[in-house]
DNA sequence: CCGATTGCTGCAAAGGTTTGCAGCCGAAAT
DNA sequence: ATTTCGGCTGCAAACCTTTGCAGCAATCGG
């Protein structure tokens, strides 16, 4: 035995070719002793098990792909994985995905519209479908890459295509509905970025909400939804003289606090501030952060389940499925949305008895809410709309 | 033209072979145009590009695998997402990779030695290196696994393997200096999760500080490193009547900090913290918090660079290099350590004076380290090392 | 004992691309 | 006028796997 060969792991990887050979049969039948091994003989099947595992074999899947059209592995593009209110949904995505023998592929477009699409592009053909999460492009674009690969999208809703979200309409009037029982009645909104769904909907509830209450809304936006930008806002948030702010989400809020701060206003004694996500974060700040919590990690799975459901696209292989351009075959394609909660810490409370508006007035428990408790409220399933 | 069918975008992607057809050259002069324009006429590039472009084609990236044996995508393993460490690790490398042409798959190990392994094998094949984040599984698989796929460590010293590492251990030595200036003889470490090489760093740097300057200091641990694992040591802390703390991470050194504070106990009055890492949210707790930062941006390129450079088995081809078992073409693999830096901010203060350990000693201003300021230490590239 | 059935395996095409080699044509060199 | 060369293009093999079909042997039913 020459020194220098100690034959461990081969340089170069073992092909099925080479498992067939040393175990004498054809490549066929490796090749369906692990696609179909209920059609080889036991004997023969571990015979050449025995003989793969031995020559450190792992079937190419690239050439698999090539021939199934299916990779077994998903897209996942997400805004900005420093948002800490991804990472949940990611990981639940993940598990998801896992459990059905499915690899998940994560990317980060750093909110930026023009990488949301070229990801889209290059994940195309190297994944059998995408779950494109808190989209900030055109809806009408969306819909174009979704004849490329099969999408879900998440936080958003697009005609005829299937999509997870929050209800953070609902999530937002119970917001601001808290904030008039404690008695404010100018309030501020700091709106997300420019082309999410998910600001648009929080800024129509919230305006809806706000003037049915006779009160009044502000909205300072679109904002970059980091501590940054909601940092910056605190000037505007103070020239504005309002007693209450409902951010896109925790991040702003949390920043908007910071900032805040540093001009000598006090949260909530000064001001009240409620955020949206329920991230981790926002029961470690001072003051601990009211928001509004959206299920994300449920909205994960979900995705992921939408996206592996049998009647969807990757149930069927390319093989058989050569439709041609007809559009005959719409099938129902499920939206979900899924229930949100606020939950009431301590950056809120009743609004500063010196202003001109209702001094002191009604410090109420909030109505139909859990008062307040660490516990993250139970998960919710949400409703499905079969559109 | 019948209405149903509007020839917007193609259901059946389009090949190569559609493309020649359409542009009347040869399939061959179609993969030229796109991997080596220089080879073809201007005039036929332009052409079969306005066709391909008509068409939306786009290459098969499976099947350019299949015979490239090179996929340009990336693997990035993370020991926990959710940890802000690494989100901007993730970053780094991303626009890194993309930069040459590269993409970066991201997965999540849930701080699992077992779901390492079986990420690592996963991707062997569908990337064409991966960058082993924070690994917890032991130095002998990783080496195994090396020669599976090419593969650079981050966060652990592995002997020939590429790595790139922060200088936990001069981080670790700074912070215990510093507590000890401040008056501090009985310290507290917690460490980090079992198999973490940066933890073991950090305990041999921090013990032989300790034990140079004259404290004593017990170790904690492992734990689970995050806020909870941190919480959960707030008894044991206050049990030990240590006056201050070093975590293996920031996030365990805020979670400390509301355990501590829970118990009615106050940082930095009644005990100093001091995390690593120097995470976004370490500026924005109450108080904010000392801590050492490591260049987790820098790290990422760096590796990402490692893994590309141009003596690294990716930069050739699989076509060429059908090297055997022989192993004489050991090539000198680089490692690359990255300084780190202390940032002073509120949660060390001095010793309190009530205890028997020197009384209100000498306050002193941190020897050579910067005071305070919430700007970030300028990005540290580090030295590099031949093994 | 014959024909049908069952269980297993081999054969070969197919999937989309890259690339070494050879061929073609026109221009420059001799 | 012949040779040489360079620029461009076509040919076909190769990459690794899956899968419809056919073949084979043994078993079963009649």
């Amino acid at each position: 035995m020459t020194p220098a060969t100690l034959d461990e792991g081969p340089a170069v990887p073992a092909t099925i070719r080479d498992v067939a050979r040393a175990s004498g049969v054809h490549i066929s039948t490796v090749s369906r002793t692990f696609s179909a091994p209920h059609l080889v003989n036991p004997e023969t099947r571990s015979r050449v098990l025995a003989v793969a595992e031995d020559l450190g074999y792992r079937p190419n899947r690239a050439a698999r792909a090539l021939i199934t059209g299916r990779t077994h592995n998903l897209g996942l593009i997400i805004a900005d994985i420093a948002n800490p209110f991804f990472p949940p949904l990611i990981k639940a995505a993940e598990s998801q995905a896992r459990q059905r023998d499915y690899h998940v592929f994560v990317a980060d477009t750093n909110e930026d519209p023009i990488a949301e699409e070229e990801l889209v592009h290059a994940l195309a053909k190297q994944v059998d479908g995408v779950l494109l999460c808190s989209p900030r492009m055109s809806n009408s674009l969306i819909e174009q890459l979704s004849r490329e690969v099969p999408l879900v999208v998440i936080n958003r809703q697009v005609a005829g295509l299937p999509c997870v979200t929050m209800d953070v309409g609902q999530g937002a009037r119970s917001a601001v509905e808290h904030l008039l029982t404690l008695g404010h009645r100018r309030l501020a909104l700091l709106s997300g970025p420019r082309g999410s769904w998910t600001s648009r909907e929080i800024r129509r509830a919230a305006s809806a909400a706000a003037r049915s209450g006779g009160a009044e809304l502000t909205v300072l936006g679109p904002n970059h939804p980091t501590e940054t930008g909601g940092g910056a806002l605190a000037e505007q948030v103070r020239r504005n003289e309002v007693t209450a702010v409902l951010a896109y989400n925790d991040l702003m809020a949390i920043g908007l606090i910071e900032g805040l701060d540093a001009l000598g206003m006090r949260v909530p004694q000064d001001v009240s501030v409620v955020g949206i996500d329920d991230i981790a974060l926002s029961r470690l700040t001072r003051p601990k952060l009211t928001t509004v919590a959206t299920p994300t990690a449920a909205a994960g799975r979900t995705a992921v389940d939408m996206l592996l459901s049998t009647d969807s696209v990757i149930a069927r292989g390319t093989r058989g499925g050569g439709r041609s351009g007809s559009t005959d075959d719409r099938r129902t394609t499920a939206q979900v949305m899924l229930r949100t909660e606020l939950v009431i810490r301590d950056s809120t409370a009743a609004a500063p008895a010196d202003g001109r508006h209702r001094p002191g007035a009604q410090v109420v428990v909030p109505g139909p809410h859990r008062p307040a408790g660490p516990g993250r409220p139970a998960a919710a399933t949400g409703g499905v709309v079969a559109s």
